[in-house]
DNA sequence: GTTTGTTCGTAAGGTTTACTAACAAACGTG
DNA sequence: CACGTTTGTTAGTAAACCTTACGAACAAAC
């Protein structure tokens, strides 16, 4: 005989809800998370010990026991483990008067470990930096690209690293890389056609080379990882405008990748109904077209002057507005079909932050559906040119300590 | 001192990679998923066991353990607590002759529960079903609305539920419904202006009524949880063309829901840079003034004749091949943003599945850079009109029996 | 008919994990 | 100075999965 009705089933089975996962047919999607050892839920936990003082800051264990909602016992036990690997470390007694034993302090070891951050999105250099744990930039260096492509570029790169690593005594956690082009999870590079790279493991040459743990994903896909640590959102869209045109998304907290880890690739989607310039493709109306920074320039070039007199800043506003009002063009379905509260531009500061900015904001306004999207915010990111470095250690530090 | 620079780091703390959960800041994404305990390690792998005997059929003990990489011993316990709970039956001995100890076949107790699943998308009837643990559609039963709205919409619902409950007397597992408008996790209807519904918390009441788990989610997204068994896709867009047009969306397995709780209400997009037919919300262009089946039908109408003549005919495809002309503009930055893989189209068949998907086929491949979405597929549904009520079943199966 | 090898399911015992309970140390407060 | 409070540790317990071992049941080979 079966249970009773329900109340087994609704009490006890009261699963996190992820529709989608038990379905009717028998297909691939079914074979689902994996197994699940005790062990897997002794590093999330450590994982979590990790974020809770990363984020919070220099505490008690009995501190970290009370946010967790693990107990003082289990919290000694994983931060023992944690002190023993250096990752974390005692800071002596905290200083305020309070009833009961003095806390002793703890923290990530924040000095203890640096980050290589690397930046292949520009067109003429390589950037790369080394990062503390805290996304600070401590030292930078960078190589002219010089045009080099395929393998020559593969060496650049490798160079640039070796000086970086140079560059401090500190240990390494690991490598961070923006790429342009399509990237796969296993840090090959699909295509990245600027660069003359197809199928370039990447990820695996670094490793192979430095005995690092190595991450490379897309230059805009990193940037947006950045970008999410100042952001109090969980759905975030970041649109990178510099010699292409390349989004980052991250869903429910997770980074988007696309069922041809071509995610973000928004640059040749044809925006409008009424034609447009010429694209490098061979189609006319692409974004990039419309909104590359070259494209930019070259268009304000054209107008000649300086710009300050009253016709020329016209003239200059209407270029820069129209290509605002294209990206809020193509953004708009995006914006509606995942409800977004948090779009953020980067790039050129001297294009964008003006009447792009508003241009774009407004067409996104006036495309969507205020109801649903009442708190939506198109805002100018504030990490100037070091996002895809920063977001590069970002990465690293999430691969490295992260949560599952 | 710390550990050695790399080898402690690099090999133990290799935690699946989840990008964006460590950051700079000290936002709020950082807290994370929460602590792990052993027990629910011990939920996740009953649920992985319920989710291999659901999709792979019946098979032995041994097969599952096989299968999901835990212990045969494991696996015994794990399905002794589901035999003891009635959710798992043996079936006697494998039949087939080969060598050894002949297997007990285990299955999950596929006759022992039903659903009710509730579509409420319509607009002239609210329609219901009995459904099967493998989908099946055992027995219906439908109200008519008579344009009722507010509370008295919630009693007709009420009705329909109590009647199909009568219907069976299998234990029930829980009630689905979809609903149009904007509905939160919680199954709190926030807006249903066709319904007259705002803030109708409709999944506490039936639950209170019924003493039954009940899961509520907008008609859309409730559509893509059925699309999705028969795919085998994990990134999924659903367009349901109705009254008006709704998406539901799965990236990575995962619905997405919105900072709003509207992800997929694309309805009220502007397509396009032309103008288009005013909408109802005062727009002019917004994708259901160009799609929704109502709009559709009216303008065939117009038309007059039997359409049958070769002129008639000729406008009739006109009108549908822009309509879907026009979905494939809305679509094509969406695809582009989530590289999506698969698009399905859910609605009447008469005037979807001809020239209008023709077109928005064609649209959307000449809008989208072919090299990243080379394998895009838009399909019509297989679904008809069952769509939301299987799907709805689908959300019960797997907000009871689901794996987190 | 016997032996051999395979497969299934279960039993016993060990390890890991986090919990509860209890306690000593160290500190304000009255 | 007694008392309550807080911290961090020790000791013991419960849960979950593992490894190892075993009996039962069968096919195939001899």
């Amino acid at each position: 005989m079966p249970t009773p009705p329900t109340s087994p089933v609704a009490s006890e089975l009261r699963a996190a809800v992820t529709p989608g996962a038990v379905i009717f047919g028998r297909s691939r999607a079914l074979r689902p998370t994996g197994k699940v050892l005790p062990e897997h839920a002794r590093t999330h936990n450590r994982a979590l010990v990790l974020q809770t003082l990363y984020s919070a800051g220099a505490q008690s264990r009995a501190d970290v026991a009370r946010e967790t909602g693990l107990t003082r016992v289990t919290i000694s036990d994983l931060v023992a483990d944690l002190i023993a690997e250096g990752l974390v470390v005692e800071l002596g007694q905290r200083e305020d008067a309070r009833p009961g034993k003095p806390a002793t302090l703890i923290d990530v070891a924040r000095e203890a470990f640096h980050i290589i951050g690397i930046d292949l999105s520009e067109h003429e250099v390589f950037r790369g930096a080394v990062v503390g744990l805290d996304g600070q930039i401590i030292d930078r260096d960078e190589v002219c690209r010089d045009g080099a492509t395929g393998e020559s570029a593969v060496l650049l790169v490798e160079a640039l690293v070796e000086r970086l690593l140079a560059r401090t005594s500190t240990p390494v956690l690991g490598i961070g890389i923006g790429s342009p082009g399509v990237v796969d999870p296993h840090g090959v590079v699909r295509s990245a056609p600027n660069l003359g790279w197809s199928d370039v493991a990447l990820q695996g040459r670094l490793a192979a080379r430095f005995a690092l743990p190595v991450h490379v994903a897309n230059d805009a896909n990193v940037a947006v990882l950045a970008e999410h640590g100042s952001s109090d959102h969980d759905d975030l869209l970041l649109v990178k405008v510099g010699h292409g045109v390349g989004a980052g998304l991250i869903i429910g907290g997770r980074p988007v990748v696309g069922g041809g880890f071509a995610a973000g690739e928004i640059g040749h989607v044809v925006v409008g109904t009424d034609g447009g310039p010429r694209c490098a493709c061979g189609r006319d109306g692409c974004l990039e077209a419309w909104v590359a920074a070259p494209r930019l320039t070259a268009q304000l070039a054209e107008l000649g002057g300086d710009g300050d007199t009253g016709a020329a800043a016209s003239a200059r506003d209407d270029i820069l507005r129209e290509a605002g009002r294209r990206l809020g063009i193509v953004l708009a379905p995006v914006v509606g079909a995942l409800n977004l509260s948090e779009v953020v531009l980067s790039g050129p500061a001297q294009l964008l932050d003006g009447v792009f900015h508003e241009a774009a904001v407004d067409t996104l306004r006036k495309r969507t559906m205020t109801e649903f999207n009442r708190d939506l915010r198109l805002r100018m990111s504030e990490q100037a040119e070091d996002i895809v470095l920063r977001g590069a250690a970002v990465m690293v530090l999430s691969g490295q300590l992260g949560v599952t």
